[in-house]
DNA sequence: CTGTTAGCGCTTTCAT
DNA sequence: ATGAAAGCGCTAACAG
């Protein structure tokens, strides 16, 4: 059985396709048997409405797309759940695609903008520049989310991981610790707002710069191992460290242990985002909880705005409140 | 700048939309200064052709839909991943969609293959009916990966599940454990046929039901802490339990180590899904590996397949292969 | 309240 | 090799 037309739609329910049309649409101009003879055409016929020819005459889809590199941190697809409830509440339905760090991947993926396969882009650490992004968000409806743009190239939510950074670094040093060290990301640019927030607040207590080390890596697991090594290897021992992701904690951790060391007395360690993995740790981490499911409730509602008022601004920031979480892997 | 349409573009190239379609299209039939005269209009007009007015002639879109639960698995965002690559590689992108378990939401995503707004659709673990799935698959593009219907009710593509669960209690009973336990999941199919290979492998070394635990829930390290204290409070102790997931098993391992006990001294824990969740247990996780990535790169194949054959089958299923991994969860 | 019709932007015959 | 024109399925403007 072929797909079936609004054409042969009218047709089996006797009416004119501008009256399916309607009833389809939800006007309110139609009369009860009208629209009860169509509704009864299509159930029988099986019919939906072709997308792409709804969208060529609409001039949009209703749908929106989501970038990010991957899919497998926490924070990510925390993010991404909240996108899809809010989109959901408005009628959107929201996709996700991972590019995989590749650029050729992300413009193709972006391309979907440019040929209105999707109304709206919501961006998670894109590949492509700053100087892209502009241009984009210029043109069409684009945020970004967690990783924004210094520069304000488009609009972006995210909370503000320099002054989280800080925060949790003060957190240490008032709690006694004095020698600190880092294990950061310059590859990202929350990472680097990280590592600020770090140099910033032992700077403040005027920790001297052998009381502050720095190494920096990916953010996974194993990552997190090798760059506590590196870091246990090198000495002077640090008394804390502050990894920048709850997963690097976890490694963190884990090195330090196998060591024959115990967290927190001879070593604590601190972590970023409150995700799982934070619970999982033994002991328990400290770290930064991000309201991560708000962030993409925001960043969706922030889009919306983008692809239905005519004059919103396409730039600016919106900062979301973190949130210091205290457990057994530094001391109280 | 409004955009930009096939006519404009002939237009400022000086020829007809025909020749500006052939370029678009990399048909042979154009020759070179044609070519050269579209290719520069396009440029500067930068010009993309609309998707919906393509797909609408085409009547394909290269798009896919993955649907998942939500995306917060290892084994689903490394799926999915093998999905993309696949897809890429053809030509094809691939979308992800969490439905977060609504029937409503699956049914919108569900949609887009019946209203074509994508070709194919990818299925893990959908809350619709197996006759529901049956259906759609009659008429549309489908295959399942992972959680796949006993009934092949679409095509399939996942591990045996009930043969590695066979596997790793068979290799506990051979340790020499003798007090199995289990934490499984009856909500999910994969879990129901764990919990039969769990239980085939007991029968067949003929332990007494007092020596094979069973207890369910969710696949959360929450819920793995939660029904292991159960499992303690309960008694008799068992010496080893199965874990449904590595993430359960974290949970598992760590409510044992909290009561004081040891692992694997006391009592043995074994996880499955070798995610990385099973490297950062203390101690590892002794698991059953899947070939997640490859299963999605199979899963898109087999739809591209069913997309592009016009004879291709629609039901069956596709085992890929496990693999018993060994750590210090449990003893040599 | 309903039917008729133009046309969204594109691809693809069919001529030439 | 190229242009002209039909038409994919739908919505919305218009006429009645």
């Amino acid at each position: 059985m072929a797909r079936a037309t609004v054409q042969e739609v009218a047709k089996t329910a006797g009416v004119s396709v501008g009256t399916v049309s309607r009833v389809l649409n939800g006007s309110p101009a139609v009369s009860e048997s009208s629209k009860e003879k169509v509704t009864t055409a299509i159930r029988q016929l099986n019919y939906r409405p072709l997308a792409s020819a709804r969208d060529l005459r609409r001039d949009r889809t209703m749908r929106i797309l989501a970038l990010a590199k991957n899919l497998n941190s926490p924070v990510i697809s925390e993010v991404f759940r909240g996108v899809g409830d809010a989109a959901a509440l408005s009628g959107y339905v929201s996709l996700i695609a991972p590019t995989s760090g590749d650029l050729e991947r992300e413009q193709q993926l972006v391309d979907m903008l440019r040929n209105s396969s999707v109304d709206g882009l919501i961006l998670f650490s894109p590949t492509m520049s700053d100087d892209d992004v502009e241009t984009l968000a210029e043109q069409f409806s684009v945020v970004q989310v967690c990783e924004i743009a210094d520069s304000e190239a488009a609009f972006g939510v995210s909370i503000d991981d320099r002054q989280a950074a800080f925060d949790i670094t003060r957190h240490l040093i008032e709690t006694g610790y004095q020698r600190l060290a880092m294990i950061g990301n310059r590859a990202a640019r929350s990472g680097r707002l990280r590592e600020a927030g770090f140099r910033q607040a032992a700077a403040e207590a005027d920790l001297s710069p052998d009381q502050m080390l720095f190494v920096e890596g990916d953010f996974d697991f194993h990552a997190g191992r090798r760059l506590t090594r590196k870091l246990l290897e090198t000495g002077p021992l640090p008394d804390a460290v502050f990894c920048g992701s709850d997963t690097v904690a976890a490694g963190c951790v884990r090195e330090i242990t196998d060591a024959g060391l115990r967290v927190p007395d001879d070593i604590a360690v601190a972590g970023f985002d409150d995700s799982v993995q934070a619970e999982m740790c033994i002991p328990e981490l400290t770290t930064i909880r991000q309201p991560a499911y708000d962030m993409g409730q925001v960043a969706f509602e922030s889009l919306l705005e983008r692809m239905t008022v005519a004059g919103a601004h396409r730039r600016g920031r919106l900062f979301l409140p973190h949130e210091l979480v205290v457990r057994g892997s530094t001391k109280a």
